[in-house]
DNA sequence: ACTGAATATTCTCTGACTGGAATATTCGGG
DNA sequence: CCCGAATATTCCAGTCAGAGAATATTCAGT
């Protein structure tokens, strides 16, 4: 993880959609892909390239990839994921994406869902 | 002047570069190309750059173009303007920059150049 | 009007990303 | 072993930004 790469990452609104979902915890891609409601392929490929410039770390467990922030930290990315809170503003779907996995993460407690949830297991 | 623009401006090294120095005052076009040693063209197309995305602005002086950070700033463009100096590690030549702008600058003074000397005169 | 300094713009080529569609891969369950 | 879910990758076409070289523009001084 570099200066450069991080600004890379962060100059594209779906993967600040994205960052700003795993900031509040690690997610799988259904889930991601589910909340932005965006084509799977589209996802999978902004996730890969964030994981690429070191922003992102991803786990398997059975058949799903869970995606969270890379431990190794930076401080222009701590910065800069603290910035994301003040561009509500600009961005106001960054909300409803925060509504939308809270309510996806009480569905799958609800159904006890097989899918991991990261809120109560860590991989 | 938005967060995408911002972000943007920020993941290329030379723009990095300008902004460290345009942080501590404005400077010419002239100024700017002989402290980064780059390519007259180079310079010009990224401070044009910069200036449509709004995070600078221009002001003309008789053949001189002066630079400085917008007026109208942004939440994410004070936090990264501030996150530079965290950037010294990764960028020495941050600091290599902004002791030639202290030469330069000084330079000016002693030869009382007719070239407009920012730290002395607002256009 | 001509010259030179300072700056901007244009052209061409190249590399990096994007999106959509399709295909491949991996894995658990029946 | 086949199927479907979850995910990754590939292919293709389009756009954007970068570099270098060359040219254009603007302006002050002679």
């Amino acid at each position: 993880m570099n200066t450069i790469s991080i600004y890379k990452c962060l100059c594209d609104p779906i993967r600040l959609r994205i960052l700003n979902l795993v900031k509040d915890g690690p997610l799988c891609v259904c889930h991601i892909q589910e909340i932005l409601e965006e084509p799977q392929a589209k996802v999978s490929k902004q996730l890969t390239y964030m994981k690429n410039h070191g922003l992102l770390e991803s786990s398997r467990c059975c058949n799903w990839t869970v995606y969270r922030l890379a431990e190794a930290s930076h401080p222009v990315f701590e910065s800069n994921l603290k910035c994301l809170q003040d561009c509500q503003g600009e961005f106001p779907v960054f909300k409803v994406d925060l509504a939308a996995r809270r309510k996806l993460i009480l569905r799958l407690k609800k159904e006890e869902s097989s899918c991991p949830i990261p809120e109560l297991t860590r991989w």
